[in-house]
DNA sequence: CTGTTAGCGCCTTCAT
DNA sequence: ATGAAGGCGCTAACAG
């Protein structure tokens, strides 16, 4: 693996006894220059193995072809398939796709951050840590002049370009689903109080149980850490309640499997008992036997495709101003067979 | 997002009326500039926001501080695990990560390699798609003097390096432990017969018949196309069997999910009437009631965070030749709970 | 049609 | 302790 002597457009130029800008011109089929010599240049070239050096390219042009993806977890379901979109689409674009995991860790996404402007990409896709709190590397990317999309975890800035998917749409259809199955009971397992995602959720369940005219008691809504001890402890509180829930609306599917372990062993039968619907992270009910009776689907796979639109539509027209985007996915139920 | 003015140590040289090469050693602390023009030049520096170019740097430097990684997919757990300990690994050293997905199409595989090729990346990790046979990149990239590692699909080849599992040893114990509780008819639903993966779990199942003395018989062997629908024919010839198997290895946890429920629907009991083991995708049996009997782990973790070793080690040590590495992981059996 | 020149931003001899 | 000059590889404005 030692250095390797790579092939200039000089190199090109003396041996045919060219000038280099010549040799420049007709690797790119410039009109003006005459078909023989570039016949000429392009069969050295070809012989030389020339290869025009990106980063010298990436230099002068002020470009490098390359999107960044900043978001807390590669391996979490819901982005990787978010990811798997976006270099799809990056792909097709000839742009090549960096990515960076923040593990929710506010320093480090920082950190990140400012690699990637160091790097010059051209644009980056964002989806902003649990605990990010310090919006600053905003003004820093506009500074730098490097074009922002958040998704999923996004910024409440109405400036910023924004893909989400709206879980009230899915929250109120597992509400009616359940409410037309005659449910009144109906639990929500949610996530930590102070979490976005978790107001969210519970602003939309109150909603939904005003909206089907539900008796809303304070009781039925329970916080996890989203541990599995602090899942289990959620629904053993919510099982101790005088009248036990019917119905159960969970933060995500990890929680749902926790829980539903749990009260299996507690000898109710799920779907019988006791019904779930939870927000999906997996895309595995399908395998199962058991699955909840509904998933409520996020679709991270459209949200990562129009995340990469919107940032290569403001690439592309870095001149004009685009109007903010606020796009908005409607989360919606997904049966499982019931 | 208009285009922006960057400084530039020339600017900053004009401003100060000093040369641009103080300015760059300045910013350098070379011992040879004095202190206060050390200090007045990290000021105005600051003051205007001054950064480094880094593409101009990468040029310079012929180094972009950038690794690739190739594989068949993102959102699949097994890569998207590995990918993150990737990333950490680079980013921990400053380093950025280039993501390509090939889909498993060799066209596309050779056209990303090429482009990262193009982008200078400084080393590349690979896994190879199932059905890349011409292994022609390689020479391309070594002419390039780019390091690559390959790791879990890797290409036959002694002078690559290569971190691999070994699926025999979890597969020995798989057998072993079934042995062990008195069970004579063990199946395996594999997959595709012409894949290389799915040929290292026969032999390494025939071999652990042959240590256990166990009869061979060939119908207990299938192969899936790994749709469901392959997995459910595949479960179905093994249970028409005269007598059906009591013990079941299966090609991955997918295989498994199909297989499981498909089970279940005759009305056989998981973990009393048939046992399970099952090469391991998912990181998800932990959360369930009734997962097999036990799981074997490949570890994606370790293997892609010795493959970013690896490959840190062969760009860093651009000058002095390293033997090829081979490392192998020994996969190994967990157990769910039994 | 082709060559000359200059410069992108930085670093690095070589002078002074 | 500082400056001047040149070059990395490529492109483009400006000459012919």
């Amino acid at each position: 693996m030692k250095a390797v002597k790579r092939p200039t457009i000089k190199e090109i130029a003396r041996k045919l006894r060219i000038s280099p800008s010549t040799v420049s011109r007709a690797l790119h089929d410039h009109p003006s220059i005459g078909l023989v010599t570039t016949m000429r240049v392009k069969k050295l070239a070809e012989e030389l193995n020339y290869e025009p050096n990106q980063t010298a390219i990436f230099f002068k042009q002020r470009k490098t072809f390359t999107i960044a993806v900043v978001l807390p977890s590669l391996s979490e379901p819901f982005f990787s398939v978010a990811i798997s979109e976006i270099e799809n689409i990056a792909n097709a674009r000839d742009y090549t796709v960096i990515m960076g995991q923040t593990l929710d860790d506010e320093q480090r996404e920082r950190r990140i951050i400012e690699t990637l402007k160091a790097h010059r990409v051209d644009g980056i896709i964002v989806s902003m840590g649990k605990n990010t709190s310090d919006y600053g590397f905003i003004d820093i990317l506009k500074n730098a002049g490097i074009p922002v999309v958040f998704f999923d975890c996004v910024p409440d800035l109405p400036n910023e370009n924004r893909i989400v998917s709206n879980l009230r749409t899915g929250m109120l259809e597992a509400i009616a689903t359940f409410h037309a199955k005659g449910h009144q009971k109906i639990g929500l397992i949610n996530g930590p109080s102070q979490l976005p995602a978790s107001k969210e959720r519970e602003m939309a369940f109150r909603h939904g149980f005003a909206i089907h005219k539900l008796l809303y008691e304070e009781q039925y809504v329970v916080h996890s850490d989203l541990s599995r001890s602090g899942n289990i402890q959620a629904i053993e509180k919510l099982l101790s309640l005088p009248e036990r829930p019917s119905a159960l609306i969970c933060f995500n599917d990890y929680v749902t499997l926790d829980v539903m372990k749990a009260v299996r062993e507690k000898g109710l039968v799920i779907n019988q008992d006791i019904y779930f619907i939870s927000f999906a992270n997996y895309p595995l009910w399908q395998h199962m036997d058991n699955p909840p009776m509904a998933s409520i689907e996020q679709f991270p796979d459209k949200q990562g495709a129009k995340a990469a639109e919107v940032l290569f539509d403001l690439i592309d027209n870095k001149a004009e101003d685009m109007k903010p985007q606020y796009i908005v996915f409607e989360s919606s139920l997904i049966s499982h067979n019931f």
